[in-house]
DNA sequence: TTGAAAGCGCTACCAT
DNA sequence: ATGGTAGCGCTTTCAA
């Protein structure tokens, strides 16, 4: 039915080892010949297996992306879709494919087998919500290639890439600051959360290198939703002394942030100003705007995958790791501030 | 240094062809051997090579995406994202793969060849921006297993899943009218666009069926973003008579709306009721929330996913087309209405 | 119930 | 520059 090498060869009155050296455009076959096979194949609609290939040559040329799609939400939505994204652009171009993975926690293992040991894929790019300590030691002993997606803060000699949230929170915080803001609070996140650990440490980094310091009265970490911010917010409002400006976990906390302060009719920026992390969704579109602080979740993707293809291709480099300092595992994204109405008093 | 079904049939002293008869849980084995064997794979951590089996048994257990991840918007995103989770959630339970394929338009058959003909996966998702008629029809006729992301409007003899837009601007109508509201246009969109006619054709189809008739005077199919609803309904402010209810293409335009309405002092839902397409990403989050039409594009994902599993697994039912009527092709998503306070008048 | 051998469609090595 | 042949790691007859 499907037409092989075989039916090529034997159309062309030649080895089928010759016309494999013309598919692989090897140096030794003639042009004449290369030009003569080339055109039996087109008029014979060959294409070659890619899964006879693969077997043949020890590899798939596909990526393996694995991620938890079950834990649906805005925020990851975005997230994840705009690191395929990201991926894609990168392998797509130099022929390799994408696998999506849904892994969910505690199935790494499992999945490792389907994909990595089972030859589905030549490298992968992993969640760290997904990715414990264990399976990553075992990838690096077996030498396979790679990265995390989230920086797992602990003595990597692997690979990651991740958005640099402690600066994200540095920059936001600095930018109240210039605003003339110094009551500083921070609400959203949960206390054992590392993304909230790492973006507060950033706020509290700043405040105390301007000698201020961090008042815990202002701090609530008390989650991470609309309902959340609305409700923190009123709380907060029975406080003695206000801060003079928040710094939000995302947007819909300080949604629910704003619908509070408006109902009990503070004005922002002018006696709270307010900023969030995130640039998605509702950031352009609250009264005022929010400024905010865009993480380029797409770059993620590109970075991984960029760190990803060079570790493929230069693995004789990648594996000589005693030269490379520590961080040059670490690949960091950096945020960029979107300044809107809802933290500008001096204009 | 990999362990293969050569090195098992070694250790346990049998011939390979037992080993992989095992693997696939031949009844002609013996549960002795059975345990035995699988103990030996287990202790030898014997992962089966993938690929190697998919040459042998001539399928990969593969299903390609093909989408076009170029044309980035917030709703393209959000959109594509659901699709992937949904078709994962059928496919991966069934042990397939997903993989993505980013198909910009005019791509098409040459993706076809590196996903289709090459047998790197057995049977594709494609999104109707990327599938021509022809290329449609080659699929056919190789009885390659596809399924269309979106209705072709065309005398279609392959299978195609869509959101019911059609159905979607019916029951939002319908909606606004059960409020009282009389003189409904409609804005956003292109006259071009088929997403715009067909949404288009329902609101008519409904107004005409109550007797009323359509006035084009209120229609405004200029532009999808914020920036366009908002002149939209400068301009429309200048009309002698108002529409006292407005059907919106999708969030920005709706919010762009609200803005000019709200500059305006013309209060909502009282003087000018506003439904829109889309509960996302801002309907929830307007002043007054905005009244939407759900499209659970997850679902979408899941129904094509289905119906590619039907025509994988009973190939032989889906070839025998003659019988079956042309509507079996079709599978349409129903939308469900949001009511929210943007179009309540009466509570 | 198990084994032997051929084959899936390619690549890679060694000859010529 | 081209051909022959032995794999790659599995499945699938057919025989025992």
């Amino acid at each position: 039915m499907k037409v092989t090498i075989n039916d090529i060869a034997k159309a062309a009155n030649v080895a089928k080892s010759t016309v494999s050296k013309v598919l692989n455009n090897s140096p030794h076959i003639s042009d004449a010949t290369k030009d003569r096979i080339r055109t039996i194949m087109k008029e014979m609609n060959y294409i070659p297996s890619s899964i006879a290939t693969g077997l043949a040559k020890r590899r798939c040329n596909n990526i393996a992306l694995m991620i938890d799609l079950s834990r649906r939400n805005d925020f990851l939505n975005n997230l994840f879709y705009n690191i395929i994204g990201g991926v894609e652009s990168i392998v797509g171009p130099q022929n390799y494919d994408l696998t999506i993975c849904n892994v969910t926690q505690g199935e790494g293992r499992k999945f490792l087998n389907r994909y990595a040991l089972s030859q589905k894929a030549d490298a992968i790019i992993i969640d760290n919500s997904i990715l414990d300590k264990e399976t990553a030691a075992d990838l690096e002993k077996m030498k396979f290639p790679f990265v995390a997606l989230g920086d797992l803060e602990t003595e990597q000699r692997f690979h990651s890439v991740d958005i640099d949230n402690r600066l994200g929170a540095k920059k936001i915080t600095e930018h109240l600051l210039s605003q003339g803001y110094r009551r500083i609070g921070f609400i959203g996140g949960q206390k054992n959360e590392s993304l909230f650990l790492r973006r507060f440490s950033g706020y509290t980094d700043i405040l105390r290198s301007k000698g201020l310091n961090v008042n815990p009265v202002w701090c609530f970490p008390e989650g991470n939703n609309e309902e959340n911010g609305y409700e923190i917010i009123k709380k907060m409002l029975t406080l003695p002394i206000l801060p003079d400006a928040i710094i939000c976990m995302n947007n819909y906390v300080a949604y629910g942030a704003l619908r509070r302060l408006q109902e009990k009719g503070i004005s922002v920026p002018e006696e709270i100003g307010i900023v969030t992390f995130d640039n998605e969704p509702l950031a352009p579109y609250t009264t005022p705007p929010l400024t905010s602080l865009h993480m380029d979740t797409f770059e993620l993707g590109v970075k991984s995958a960029e760190v990803l293809m060079d570790i493929i291709h230069d693995n004789t480099l990648a594996n000589d790791v005693t030269d490379i300092e520590e961080t040059a595992f670490q690949t960091w994204i950096e945020p960029q501030l979107v300044v809107r109405g809802s933290s500008v008093r001096y204009k």
